[in-house]
DNA sequence: AACCAAATGTTCTTTTATGTTCATATCTTT
DNA sequence: AAAGATATGAACATAAAAGAACATTTGGTT
């Protein structure tokens, strides 16, 4: 029977569909036919309809069984960032909505680098009442050619894991900048050690970050609360505020909002 | 029967429901063909005819069985150094080439906003032993995910139309650095009236870019030889060469070489 | 009132997306 | 290397969507 009804129910089109399997594969590296088709509820057939078109493409290497990504498509040496993009997709949407709600009218923020500020920039787009200060390639490519609001980049060396500006540079500039707002991501945030980040290169310039607004808010997915990485950034109580999601653990929430810093699941 | 009565049934008109067909699409991501027909009490041909004339606008992007948004209308107002990009496509492209030649390994080099420089840019990719500072955020953009040298920016506040950064801190940055060469465009190039550009706000941070190095290397396609904008940055012998293309004018080639300056034509 | 143009509906044919079956190719395990 | 298991793609089937051509309605215009 092959009865499709969109108003009982959802049925993708094939346009979204390959998109979709173009999103899992970022994530997970490689898809199997088999589970696609129970993910998108069609035969197995046209899940490798699908993956030929998509191969035709050049977005993805067919293997026996499934696919992978292209090695075209990762280019000469795609920055870890990029790579990081799909992870934790939905999670990190939720807190970029909640963050431009909480973004109030004519205010100048700091957005720091890292995937889930990248989220935050793409939901400020519509906003031309607001300043954003930044030291991040991508955040800074986004609202420049799509948005109207006015923008002020740190200077500084490019780091290409995290595509962004660091170093003495950014530093001079961050001395003699004052915000409304900080909205940072975090490798590590422990209730104990702190904010923790891997690379001692930019140890220094996020310490300059949260020094130049009196309301630092740190947003993280469930997975970095109670993670801890090598190099500590700060305290935890130097934070106002930590935007997560449901996941994160309780007891180390309640840890946190204990050393008085507030602390919201999404 | 085809009755309709505006008095006992609302019905749309056409535009008002195209507008809707939008305003959908952008809260759900795509539509179908079906789900339109119901909601409009209109039909299916009648939505098709809407999609299809929405699509021709280029504002959706049409599927069988429905629509997706496109790609282009999240792009609020295009900055016109993208609109530019392709006009004397050609003779930016001989002038990359050349300064590619140009540049030594291990030298830094400083290059600045506009399009040519952008083209710059691209054939420089594949270097990976010199150092770029750049106040451009397309430079910036391209060669942070597609190169592997070293990076520095300028930082500033964006400006829009040529997505360079400018101000007291591009300014600030750039007295603390020297280069080896200084490379960029120029709006105006004259004789008798030097180097001009079009916005007043540009002309500062110009001025200061051209004192970090003693090569200061002006690139500029035929068009910009004799032309004079507002805004005079410097006179002509402020820059040790300029690189344009066969037809600059001939008198004024001559003139400008009289003053000192070398001249290349490409 | 008669007429016209634009918008919409109807009918019918063609195209598209997907499913099914089955012979063949490819993996895995011994 | 052989055998069994699994995946693949070709060929065909089917439902749904699209599009062409023509019909009808509506609102305005002369």
């Amino acid at each position: 029977m092959y009865l499709r009804d969109r108003y009982l129910e959802f049925v993708m089109f094939k346009e979204e569909r390959q998109k979709q399997i173009i999103k899992d594969l970022q994530e997970h590296g490689s898809v199997n036919v088999l589970d696609l088709k129970g993910r998108y509820q069609v035969s197995a057939m046209t899940i490798r309809r699908d993956l030929n078109t998509l191969e035709k493409q050049g977005l993805i290497e067919r293997i026996h069984g499934g696919a992978l990504l292209s090695q075209e498509i990762r280019k000469v040496n795609e920055p870890p960032i990029i790579e990081r993009l799909n992870v934790m997709a939905e999670e990190k949407k939720k807190i970029a909505v909640w963050i431009d709600e909480f973004i109030q009218p004519q205010e100048t923020i700091f957005l720091g680098s890292g995937t889930t500020t990248l989220y935050i920039a793409r939901e400020l787009i519509i906003r031309d009442d607001i300043t954003v200060v930044t030291n991040s390639v991508p955040v800074l490519h986004e609202l420049s050619t799509n948005s109207n609001m006015n923008i002020i980049t740190v200077g500084g060396a490019l780091r290409r894991s995290e595509l962004s500006l660091i170093g003495a540079f950014a530093e001079a500039v961050l001395s003699n900048i004052r915000v409304n707002k900080v909205i940072m991501g975090m490798r590590g945030i422990h209730p104990l050690y702190g904010f923790t980040c891997e690379h001692h290169e930019e140890l220094m310039t996020d310490r300059k970050v949260m020094n130049i607004s009196d309301s630092v808010i740190i947003v993280a997915d469930h997975t970095k609360i109670g993670q801890v990485a090598t190099n500590k950034i700060a305290s935890i109580d130097q934070a106002s505020m930590i935007i997560t999601t449901k996941k994160a653990q309780p007891h180390l929430v309640k840890k946190i909002q204990e050393k008085g810093v507030e602390v919201i699941k999404l």
